[in-house]
RNA sequence: GCGAUCGUGGCGAAGUUGGUUAACGCACCGGAUUGUGGUUCCGGCAUUUCGCGGGUUCGAGCCCCGUCGGUCGCCCCA
């Protein structure tokens, strides 16, 4: 019979592996903690018009959706992205109201996306993201992007590089969506189908596209820069001096435009530029939305946030060579030192454990040899030995393995044994005595 | 969705003019040494089995077809 395997574009993760995402999730709610972020969870899938909005142009929602039908007749969708669940949980739970806005969320979990799976590009990924709702603020959208360099930083990653530009407000973008049609209308027969798509639902993208990328009429396109009004050229300065004065090195990209169609003002992408990284080279990316809230039934609030791969950042550590993994020893290792004293030994491995060491046992009384190669393995600091003889005395073996040194004891002195070599804030009875 | 390439034990891997007992290394297990290891030595470790399913052949891990999965590029994006 085959073996079953995971479908394809999932993985296990389990062993050493998981000690690098433990290392992660633990750093995002270090960081978010810091910088006011509360944690949200909302569901793994939500009702497919949440994800899929009219004339959205994005492949991420046309192209790649797991999406299915709930027993009767309610369309679901596994969520491809974090922000628009999150934003339909800010409208149904009325958040909006809060005396203190914005809300600032982040969020940890699975997103799901029918794609040719690749190094870095998982139907099954995992995306660590943030966002701020509820007030508008240059401020704010250099704090999400603060936050999201800060998260690298303490990652150890190096080589990374910080795209943005704006799209500018409705009214900015409009004009400027109108200059990009008068302008790529005479030439639309030589483009490629997924523009002349485009040219329908989202000019902007055209400028993205990377077929028709040596084309004139692409070259030749007029620039978003100088369609933007007053407000919005202010809005994009006041961001970018803000993290120039917080030292966050920017690169200023036009043609950078972003996948998801809800944008408007600031975006921005942060790659690696590291060589091993193959073309999956987004490790975050986001922007700011003004109209999503209000799609959703909510008032004029607007937003900003980034969504972050995990596997892609584990992708990246591994490019350059960084180890965030954590070996986890234990402190106790209790041997049989024979088949008869299995049971007992169950029962001093529970003392351990009570008192808060992390211990492990042999179970079958296998060969010394191989129990003793668990404990090297294993890290072990004490080896708890179990032998007849000082059963008999009611008495234990114990070796210090750092040290060799070797003590029987008295079964109800092996804790207090244990205190003495493991606890380095252990006080030890002669040294109270002594004050 | 398109193109290319790969898939042998827990892991790393040999293995083409198709002909057997499928190398070798690591890891693991047992013994020398059933009460004290990490060295050494000895032995065992894919017991129709080479991702899976068909086909060609006297005979296939090596050839053909299909399928599943990985990887790379395109595309897309986290």
């Amino acid at each position: 019979m085959a073996t079953i395997q995971a479908p394809r574009g999932t993985q296990d993760v389990f062993g050493k592996e998981m000690t690098k995402w433990h290392a992660l999730e633990d750093l995002v709610r270090d960081l978010c903690f810091v910088y006011g972020y509360d944690e949200i969870r909302t569901p793994q899938f939500e009702h497919t018009e949440v994800f899929k909005r009219e004339n959205d142009s994005s492949d991420v929602v046309n192209k790649e959706m797991y999406t299915f039908i709930d027993r009767g007749e309610r369309s679901l969708t596994l969520r491809p992205e974090g922000t628009a669940g999150l934003i339909r949980a800010y409208v149904e739970n009325k958040l909006y109201t809060s005396v203190d806005l914005p809300r600032k969320f982040y969020y940890i979990g699975p997103c799901f996306r029918y794609e040719r799976p690749q190094k870095g590009r998982m139907r099954i990924h995992h995306q660590f993201g943030i966002e701020v709702v509820g007030e508008k603020s240059p401020l704010i959208d250099a704090e999400v992007i603060q936050l999201g360099v800060d998260f690298l930083a303490r990652v150890g990653l190096k080589d990374t590089k910080v795209l943005i530009n704006t799209l500018g407000d409705k009214e900015s973008r409009i004009a400027y969506r109108d200059a990009l049609k008068t302008h790529f209308e005479p030439s639309l027969s030589e483009l490629c189908p997924d523009c002349q798509r485009r040219f329908i639902q989202n000019p902007l993208r055209i400028l993205d596209c990377k077929v028709d990328a040596g084309h004139p009429a692409l070259t030749s396109a007029p620039n978003i820069h100088d369609y933007l009004n007053e407000e919005s050229v202010d809005y994009f300065a006041t961001v970018c001096r803000v993290l120039g004065d917080s030292n966050i090195e920017i690169e200023v990209s036009d043609r950078l435009v972003r996948g998801l169609d809800y944008y408007s003002h600031t975006v921005f992408e942060v790659v690696s530029v590291n060589k091993e990284m193959g073309s999956q080279a987004t490790i975050f990316g986001g922007g700011r939305y003004d109209e999503l809230v209000e799609y959703f039934g909510g008032p004029a609030h607007s937003g900003i946030g980034f969504g972050m791969g995990i596997e892609r950042l584990l992708v990246a550590l591994d490019a350059e060579g960084i180890d965030i993994s954590v070996d986890e020893p234990i402190d106790v290792y209790v041997m049989n030192l024979g088949k008869e004293v299995l049971e007992s030994s169950f029962q001093f491995a529970s003392m351990c454990r009570a008192a808060g060491y992390r211990t492990e046992l042999d179970y079958t009384g296998r060969a010394f040899k191989t129990q003793f190669k668990s404990v090297d393995r294993k890290g072990a600091k004490v080896v708890v030995m179990v032998g007849e003889n000082e059963l008999k005395e009611g008495k234990v073996a114990l070796k210090n393995i750092a040290t060799q040194e070797q003590v029987t004891v008295k079964i109800d002195e092996l804790v207090h044994q244990l205190d003495h070599w493991l606890d380095e804030n252990h006080v030890c009875e002669a040294d109270q005595q002594g004050e």
